[in-house]
Parts: C-alpha cells; structure tokens; sequence
DNA sequence: GCCAACGTTGGC
DNA sequence: GCCAACGTTGGC
C-alpha cells in the first residue's frame, strides 16, 4: 500500500464536502499537472490519502481517505462548458486523468501546517517545502502516521 | 495584497 | 532547444 497527500481547497470542495457525498466517494476532477496526474496514474485502489486544505487559515490536513477507484480519463476535460475543460485532451487521446476518492475518516484534530513544519519527522514532506504547488504528493507510510498522531487520531494502516 | 516559486507558452 | 515573459498557486 502506498500514501498520499492530496490538496483541495475547503472554499471549492472540502473534505466535510467529500463526506457529504453518496458514498462519501468523488471523481478528483480538474488536476491539470503532469507530476500530479503521474501520481494519480500510480495510485492503487486502498491507498491512504491525506486530504489537506490549502488557502485558508490556517492551512491544515483534515482527514484521511482513500483510493476508491484507480486512474481513468477525466472527462472534465472534453467539456466545453467545464472550468477544466482542454481541447489538447480529447476523449480519443485523453491526457488528463482522475482517480475517485472516498472519504474514511476526519482527523479527530486537525493539523496546521505550522504543526506540520514544526515536527523533525515530517522535514521530507512536500507540502512544508517553501513554494510548493503540487496538488498530489507522495507520503511515506511513516509521515502518514505522524500526522495522525498529531491529529489525535487512530487508524490501522496494515 | 504581496510576493516567491515554478510550470507553461511562444518567439527565435 | 533555449529562455524570457507570463500566469497560477498559495503562504503570509
């Protein structure tokens, strides 16, 4: 099993949003990266995910989820209509992907960034890097369970 | 609102 | 293929 961390931003699609859902499950539309879609493509289904809110204060990580379905063509992109629409990804040589996330649980507390930069053991985390933009970024297992220890909160990751 | 970081675009 | 200009992200 691998681990992640995702970025959403609460204003548009926040993780109490992601729990709202049918099924708590929703199509993680619109990445528009090339290192973020790779890292989409490699995720497996049941894969744990950070979701982390980013622009708001403070930025935090709210909850865990997972990998409930693995990449597939994001048709967001063959919509005119759609804000992620991209007429360089057509459905018949799609190059954008999107993979469905299903919501587990909401950390018990949430996890400022501040705390996030603070702790030795989460120096390796891409989201504490200065000027960091990718939406979706590996974690190791080790970081995962860092952070839900200073969220407070139990889950077995086996 | 400012600005650093950095991905993308397009001229050459 | 280089690189300057530009746009976006996102913390502060």
């Amino acid at each position: 099993m691998k681990f992640w961390l995702m970025k959403s931003e609460p204003d548009v699609f926040s993780f109490d949003d992601l729990m709202a859902r049918p099924a708590k499950t929703e199509p993680w539309d619109g990445v528009r990266n090339y290192l973020a879609r790779n890292h989409m493509m490699a995720m497996k289904q049941g894969d744990l995910i950070l979701i982390y809110h980013s622009n708001c204060a403070p930025p935090h990580v709210a909850g865990i989820a997972t990998v409930a379905k693995e990449a597939y063509p994001d048709s967001s992109a063959w919509d005119p209509a759609s804000d992620y629409f991209d007429p360089k990804s057509p459905a018949e040589k799609p190059r954008w992907f999107r993979v469905d996330v299903k919501g587990v649980k909401a950390l018990k507390e949430p996890v400022a960034l501040a705390t996030l930069k603070a702790d030795a053991a989460l120096e390796g985390l891409e989201v504490v890097r200065k000027g960091t933009r990718l939406s979706v970024t590996p974690v190791t297992e080790e970081e995962f369970v860092r952070v839900l220890s200073l969220g407070n909160t139990k889950y077995s990751t086996k």
